[in-house]
DNA sequence: CTGACTGCAAAGCGTTTGCAAGTGG
DNA sequence: CCACTTGCAAACGCTTTGCAGTCAG
């Protein structure tokens, strides 16, 4: 992704663009599978100074705009994916943490069915689906 | 559940019976929606004095087990069920965190799907599926 | 005596807040 | 001039660790 397309979807969101959001956000949509702050703010360190804190303040605001998805799989450990509108889910290993997309979805039916059977919801928005194993590294 | 119930269950998975154990696990199997560590030190303390740290300490024991389930659904928010052996999931509203079970899991297909689909995964060992809205009281 | 459980204090880690300085329209 | 962004320091909340005291076999 490209600075000027960067800016561009940061702009559609009525986000300003600024050097720092761009290369966060270039960051991210290069990176296939989920990450966590400390990785993504050393990625974005090697293009730009950039504090911790404003990656944070920066990550809750695309969160907020739907730019970016936050995941939390395990305790105290967020993960930022760009969301590309893809959607998709996550196959995560138990032992080392591996990450692998699941682009199958077959939500509807169940979604449909727990409509039915609540009283308290009139809505789905969204909703999360992982599958947790012991990739064949760990297993060895 | 009894005492003596719980002692039973906490035996057979070779963990000793202590009384905040068993006090620890009768409030967890009295309670249908997972709860918040904060929630049940309160509950826990109606019934016997107990620290946090060692709430804390129980939690993990019982959860490595399998007695109880570790839920991650939002940031820095640990929750906690027993795990009664009946899979299911759960429709949480994102205004005021309500939950309710869902008892219908259409997983399988998906499963098998994305273990045909990789190459770094043989076996999935479980998975969690999670319904989010806006709840009809939030939503007035 | 030995191993396990517990409480207390302190530390650790991820995240958020307050405030002052800087930036751009 | 004003609204927005940023960095720094400090605070905050949840969770874990170290250590000493206690208890059961």
């Amino acid at each position: 992704m490209t600075k000027e397309e960067a800016k561009d979807i940061l702009s559609s969101k009525k986000v300003i663009g600024t050097p720092k959001r761009v290369a966060l956000l270039r960051v991210l949509s290069t990176h296939k599978k989920p990450v966590s702050v400390s990785e993504l703010l050393k990625k974005v360190q090697k293009d730009i100074e950039l504090d911790l804190v404003t990656m944070y303040r920066n990550l809750t605001l695309l969160s907020n705009v739907g730019i970016v998805k936050e995941l939390h799989l395990q305790k105290g450990v967020s993960l930022y994916e760009y969301n590309k509108g893809d959607h998709h889910h996550h196959f995560i290993c138990r032992g080392c943490g591996y990450i692998e997309d699941i682009h199958d979805c077959l939500s509807l039916d169940i979604t449909e069915k727990a409509l039915k059977n609540t009283k308290k919801f009139s809505s789905v928005s969204d909703h999360s689906f992982e599958l947790f194993g012991i990739c064949n590294v760990c297993s060895k």
